[in-house]
RNA sequence: GUGGGUGUAGCUCAGUUGGUUAGAGCACUUGCUUGACAUGCAAGGGGUCGUUGGUUCAAGUCCAUUCAUCCACACCA
């Protein structure tokens, strides 16, 4: 042998090592073989802000799974990597660092700012990449992209003036969401709302010439400054003489109308509601109707305008109080009431967000919505769980126009220019442009693009588009599957889903298998407020990566979030470990080559047969499993075998041939050792790729590597229903002899006397003496037509009978006890499956397989009932 | 308000198109220095699958009801 394991399983010995190799030597590219199938997933970019957190490790460690299978599977295999640029987070973080220097943006401008910016980039941009080696991540890295690099800076543009002359884009004044603290536009979609205690209100204006009032409620009494009117129902019998008069705001004392609008609720509060249409969505609108003026009456940090000199320059909150008080010494405050309301706020800064009319570019939804909404629909793009395209539906059935640009510096600058000169608005790929009315230079615009606008185009800006003839477009656009959590449906995938649709004809991809979050042991988010996360490279650093990856593989179910914790990981660590001996103990027992392709059948021992064929129907459960994403179910079957069936049964049965060096029986346990745990590694390679090829590389193989290997297959010439039935009556047997051993506390340094078995232990187990030797503490079997009860423990299997002289341990009453509750539990059975059998719907409607199965089951416990009543029968 | 998830052993969770006696990890009890592994081995206890009803030959699984809990979206000033 090349080389042998370490003693001790101890990941950090090998895992970055053979991450580099596996590097070098290029796995991770595509094969490029034009004759086999394609299969492409783009990673979800993650900020280059972030740091590696659970969510990433889980997102990635499920690519990773789908590559490394895919790869094996024969396809030509993409997985594309890449960062976002994150425009409000980077900024936010540069701006923060920079005031710690009492460095303000404005200090150093435009230019400067971005330089700030670009470095931040160069320095931290990568960290998390690494970080993603560090997890085993196989995607190419040599085509890492950015949302900021050249080529998806020129898609960026592309699609801005294609949706701009197709009159999708537009610029106007809407209200949007302001975040007075980030100082930008905000869309619908970054706002959480939140519940939070307020009060209700009452106020009262008075009507002009006039000795009457009308009383209406808010929850935000300073936005009165920015009343243009108050509003009643058309319908309304109290209000209708109100109608076209004019009330007095008070405190500033402006002439504000009356108007009537059915968007005002009769019933609700007083029936009056003030309108402040720069401030409020609904108001906006009834401004609109009615032609009202626009009165913005705060500043981009949520000040009071220069307009109102007695609170000019507070923020909201002070303005609230001093307003508040103000109304209460004129006579206008009529009760406050408490209220809890819904608030919005930043999902960046959590501050609370300033609905606001303000001029911004808007991307004109409904016509993008519809195609996106009929893909769903009809099935081209498939959400895993299929539950979610509900939401999404949802989403995409009521969305709203879409608000791109942003106050900020660090982005895709909007490619608009305006003329000062002649007002002219041109949109253009073009960076300098002059005027075409009056060949002025003009002004660029200053804002930059939604984060989002550039990460929908992800999928297809990465491989080469606009170029649509580019190789990399050509073969893995669409992509098979996108692999994200719920929380970013609405931001990202319905935001691809309809841009790829647009620009390309194409659907982005074919499935969207949905993950859920990763929480803490006590089922919480982790949040860096709450300070429990956990962090993935620590985790790495004491278990292992694969430890950590097959933590997050265990039990997961698409759509569902999973707990992690301590005990979690440590059970995987153990799984590794478990497996790290096991391919020690076999190669420590091999003296020869073994053939891992191939395994000669001719010479093989029962048990031989039984592993093989358990471990074929692994084969093909396990496929069936990854190619229906249930990647927790195929994993848990992986552990399964490898534990329970290859371990603690096949290495136990086949100890004793080991010793036979040179023998033939020797050989084949040899070569079955071989075959079975080479190629089982390559099952598990997708979840723990380090241990495997660690292993692999030093057992008996053909090839350079496991994970260019080819994954296994199902093989019928390795199905052999009657070893596997054998083995399990051998293994059922051996099981009941320790029970009873364990039950009555026979120390096992006692070897009970020979054991004797029944007439029919002689086909189930002859020539398999040793077995009860070695596992269950025989000291050696006899086959015995008649069988004296007398001075024995009795033990009944379905199959045959087994009785272990051990006459001078058994308190004859406990036994008979025991033997009588065994015989019950047998009659039920019996009487159960006797009724099922007399139901005559049951064997006509049920399928004939399900009926022949109750007809053995039955046959099975009249024969046991049979025994135990015999064995009774002769205790007394 | 609308939509959705979850509820299975002490804890955390699997349970695939309805079909043997409902599984795992951890925890627990008992016994093991078994020449691969104590990060281990063997044996064991522990569940009326949230409630009630229905469909079916057959329900943890499908339908309805209800309770609990969580989430998303929308919100009336």
């Amino acid at each position: 042998m090349a080389r042998q394991l370490e003693k001790k399983y101890d990941p950090a010995d090998f895992e970055s090592r053979l991450y580099a190799e596996w590097e070098s030597k290029g796995y991770f590219k595509p094969s490029g073989n034009k004759n086999a199938p394609a299969f492409s997933i783009v990673m979800p970019p993650p900020n280059i802000t972030g740091q590696l957190h659970m969510g990433h490790a889980l997102d990635n460690t499920m690519q990773d799974i789908l590559t490394r299978y895919k790869r094996m599977c024969g396809y030509d295999t993409l997985w594309l990597p890449g960062t976002d640029h994150a425009s409000i987070a980077t900024e936010a973080k540069i701006v923060e660092a920079m005031r710690k220097e009492g460095v303000s943006k404005e200090d150093i401008g435009r230019e400067g700012f971005l330089k700030r910016a670009w470095d931040w980039n160069d320095k931290y941009g990568n960290r998390i990449c690494e970080q993603l080696r560090k997890m085993g991540s196989s995607c190419d890295w040599d085509r890492k992209r950015f949302t900021m690099d050249e080529g998806c800076s020129e898609a960026v543009k592309d699609v801005f003036v294609k949706l701009y002359e197709k009159g999708l884009i537009y610029r106007g004044t809407r209200i949007i969401n302001w975040c007075p603290h980030c100082r930008t536009s905000i869309s619908d979609a970054e706002v959480e709302y939140k519940d939070m205690d307020g009060s209700f209100w009452h106020i009262r204006y008075p009507v002009k010439d006039s000795d009457e009032w009308v009383y209406l409620a808010t929850t935000r009494p300073e936005t009165l400054l920015g009343d243009t009117a108050v509003a009643v129902h058309p319908d309304d019998e109290r209000y209708k003489h109100l109608v076209g008069k004019t009330v007095i705001l008070p405190l500033v004392g402006r002439e504000i109308p009356v108007v009537a609008d059915e968007y005002v609720e009769m019933d609700f509060g007083t029936g009056v509601v003030k309108i402040t249409p720069a401030h409020d969505p609904n108001d906006f609108e009834v401004g609109t109707r009615h032609g009202l003026p626009l009165e913005n009456m705060l500043t981009d940090d949520a000040r009071i305008t220069e307009n109102y000199p007695k609170y000019a320059g507070m923020d909201r909150y002070e303005a609230r109080k001093a307003i508040v008080k103000d109304l209460e010494e004129g006579g206008y405050l009529v009760k406050i009431e408490p209220l809890k309301h819904n608030v919005g706020t930043c999902y960046r800064c959590g501050t609370t967000i300033e609905p606001r009319a303000s001029l911004q570019w808007f991307v004109s939804m409904k016509p993008l919505a519809a195609p996106a909404i009929e893909a769903v629909k009809n099935g081209d793009v498939r959400f895993v769980p299929d539950r979610f395209s509900k939401n999404y539906l949802h989403w995409m059935e009521n969305i709203r126009d879409w608000c791109i640009s942003r106050q900020l510096w660090w982005g895709h600058r909007i490619p608009a220019f305006y003329c000062d000169d002649c007002g002219e608005l041109t949109v253009t790929k073009e960076d300098s442009a002059v005027c075409p009315k009056c060949g002025k230079p003009m002004r660029r615009d200053p804002d930059t693009l939604d984060t989002w606008f550039s990460s929908a185009l992800w999928p297809f800006s990465t491989m080469g588009w606009p170029d649509t003839d580019a190789p990399d477009f050509k073969r893995y656009y669409p992509t098979t599957t996108l692999v994200t959590g719920y929380d970013i449906i609405t931001f990202w995938v319905s935001r691809m889903i309809f841009s790829g649709l647009e620009h390309t004809g194409k659907k982005p991809f074919s499935d969207v298998l949905i993950h859920g979050l990763i929480r803490d042991s006590q089922g919480r988010k982790m949040s860096k407020s709450l300070g429990n996360g956990i962090d993935p490279l620590e985790v790495i650093s004491k278990y292992g990566a694969d430890a950590l990856r097959f933590t997050l593989a265990t039990g997961n179910s698409p759509g569902n979030d999973m707990r992690f914790s301590d005990e979690r990981i440590e059970s995987s660590r153990n799984f590794a470990n478990k497996i790290w001996n096991a391919a020690r103990f076999v190669m420590m027992n091999l003296d020869r080559e073994c053939d891992t392709d191939n395994i000669v059948t001719e010479t093989l021992a029962e048990e031989d047969k039984w592993v093989l064929s358990l471990y074929n129907k692994l084969i093909k459960e396990v496929r069936e499993n990854l190619d229906k994403y249930e990647l927790g179910i195929a994993v848990s079957k992986l552990y399964d075998f490898i534990w329970d069936v290859f371990c603690d049964w096949y290495i136990e049965l086949v100890k004793p041939r080991l010793a036979e060096k040179g023998s033939e029986t020797n050989i084949a346990a040899q070569a079955t050792l071989t075959y079975v745990l080479s190629n089982t590694l390559k099952l598990l390679h997708p979840f723990m790729p380090f241990i495997t090829e660690e292993i692999w590389l030093t057992l008996p193989h053909k090839g350079e590597s496991i994970m260019i290997s080819e994954y296994p297959r199902y093989d019928e010439k390795l199905d052999f229903p009657q070893a596997v039935a054998s083995v399990n009556a051998l293994i059922e047997s051996i099981r009941a002899i320790r029970n009873r051993r364990a039950e009555m506390n026979v120390p096992p340094s006692r070897k009970a006397h020979v054991i004797i078995v029944s007439p029919r232990g002689r086909e189930l187990f002859g020539g398999k003496e040793a077995y009860f030797v070695r596992l269950a503490s025989a000291a050696g079997v006899t086959v015995a037509d008649k069988c004296d009860p007398e001075g024995t423990v009795r033990i009944v299997t379905g199959d045959c009978e087994i009785f272990i002289p051990l006459a001078d341990m058994v308190d004859l009453e406990a036994e008979r006890a025991r033997l009588a509750k065994e015989l019950e539990a047998a009659e039920n059975e019996v009487k159960r499956a006797e009724g099922k059998l007399a139901n005559a719907e049951f064997t006509s409607k049920a399928p004939e397989k399900v009926v022949n199965n109750e007809r053995e089951k039955l046959e099975k416990y009249k024969a046991l009932a049979e025994k135990l009543r015999a064995s009774l029968l002769s205790l007394k």
